[in-house]
RNA sequence: GUGGUCGUAGCUCAAUGGUAGAGCCCUGGAUUGUGGUUCCAGCUGUUGCGGGUUCGAGUCCCGUCGGCCACCCCA
């Protein structure tokens, strides 16, 4: 019996690891073309720094241990409280408002199933001392844009939005305790899937119906001043057409206090691809009220976000296409042993180019040679033999083979085409 | 945590309860300086693991560990 991968847990062999890496530099990319700073921070943190901002059922979700110093710690399994602290710690340091992003792995220990693993990346996007409705637009247009950058459309996902506020004023008008607004807000959050009888029988408890619910899901969200000027900002953006109100939005975390959105497929599925939304107390709890800021921000994983893209063929052409742009640009043949040792010193003054080269470690046949050329995906073959200096530089692609004396390789490797 | 379903070669899968196979991959070769095709040969298994029924179990039964899916929960 071989020794097994934990459950939950992915290996990345360089297949994998690719489309790791496409969907790493997609995000960076994007994220800084926004004008977000990337930051990280410790994958193991103290567990008193999940407990402040959640409540008990938490810990089971947890990979949680003592260290041997005794300390009780965990596993990250989500950035924002590590993000809060290190906000929180050096706050006066940093201009507002303060843009940064963090890509990631975190750790859940929940039951795997598709899109929903032990270990996964998250990129985060969190925008801090700014509570303007721009602000919020800004970080919605980020995550639209982060899917686009994958060569996602209107017709594969949308964004869903709506503000808590609007319900809290829901509760307010109906003079209805606020502490209990978690609770109701767990009865918004299953509405399409729980079944009718039971919703309303929890509704009955806040002495509400299922129609009172539903009459206000019909009324627009023109009640929260505010509203209307989010939507024009996200119209300035061009995102405004990705985005429909939908009260039903209230995302599970406690923290949330405005906006909330998720990014969804349309295909059947309808999966979330992303969340985020607006906390603006999360930073002053965290720090035990020594700072006081407002902050909004959102998530993208990596688990959906590759199933999706590898579902679409749009999109996954797109991947391989940039995933096989980085293979290996040549390889070099040796056909006459006699030079090897020239052929290594090119070789080496190549790579320091940072021209991508290989070449075999021992003899072997020409044929075998290219065959190994085509396998590992070089763009050329460049075959040392009797002519040294000179050698033949062969396209791989075209079938095209050109002499070219050996100080002039370097500048015909690094030509486009 | 609950339920369904599936575990056979590295991968994808065959095998009415009767001797475990194919394709792909990989390795080597096809008169020694040219690759996506082709041909030949070779390699790989405690049929996830542990019990049970049977003359005989990959196949049936129980347990267990995994995978997938749904529920729960969702940061």
């Amino acid at each position: 019996m071989e020794l097994q991968r934990l459950p939950g847990f992915r290996d990345f062999y360089p297949d994998d690891r690719a489309w790791l890496n496409y969907i790493f530099d997609c995000w960076r990319k994007t994220a800084t073309s926004f004008g977000f700073s990337e930051y990280d921070g410790p994958t193991l943190e103290a567990s008193d720094l999940y407990r402040k901002k959640s409540g008990e059922e938490l810990k089971t979700q947890l990979f949680r241990f003592v260290d041997q110093g005794d300390r009780d710690v965990c596993l990250r399994p989500e950035m924002t409280p590590t993000l809060a602290r290190l906000v929180a710690a050096r706050e006066r340091e940093f201009k507002k408002p303060i843009k940064w992003f963090s890509i990631a792995s975190f750790f859940r220990f929940e039951k795997p199933q598709k899109g929903r693993l032990r270990e996964f990346f998250q990129v985060n996007c969190d925008l801090i001392g700014d509570n303007s409705v721009a602000a919020d637009a800004e970080l919605i247009s980020l995550a639209v844009q982060m899917l686009r950058d994958f060569g996602l459309t209107g017709q594969d996902f949308y964004v869903r939005l709506n503000d808590r506020r609007l319900w809290s004023e829901f509760l307010k008008r109906r003079k209805i305790d606020l502490s209990r607004t978690t609770e109701f807000l767990n009865i918004i959050d299953k509405l399409e899937r729980e079944e009718k009888d039971r919703t309303a029988q929890k509704l009955g408890t806040f002495g509400l119906t299922l129609d009172d619910i539903q009459e206000f899901l019909r009324t627009p969200g023109e009640q929260l001043p505010g509203f209307e000027d989010l939507f024009r900002e996200l119209q300035w953006r061009g995102v405004a057409e990705y985005c429909q109100l939908d009260l039903t939005v209230v995302r599970g975390l406690d923290y949330y206090s405005g906006i909330v959105f998720e990014l969804f497929d349309r295909g059947k599925e309808n999966r979330a691809i992303a969340g985020g939304g607006r906390y603006d107390q999360l930073i002053s709890v965290i720090s035990d009220g020594a700072v006081d800021l407002t902050a909004a921000g959102f998530a993208i994983g990596d688990v959906v976000l590759r199933n999706l893209l590898e579902e679409l063929n749009h999109a996954r052409a797109i991947a391989q296409e940039r995933m096989t742009g980085r293979g290996l640009r040549g390889y070099m043949v040796i056909a006459a042993e006699s030079h090897r040792p020239e052929a290594i010193k090119l070789a080496t003054r190549l790579r320091s180019a940072g021209i991508s080269i290989d070449f075999p470690l021992e003899p072997a046949k020409v044929g075998k040679q290219f065959q190994a050329a085509e396998s590992l995906g070089a763009r050329y073959a460049i075959v040392i033999g009797q002519e040294w200096p000179e050698v033949r530089l062969k396209d791989l692609r075209k079938r095209a083979e050109t002499a070219v004396p050996e100080a002039e390789l370097e500048s015909a490797l690094k030509s486009e085409n």
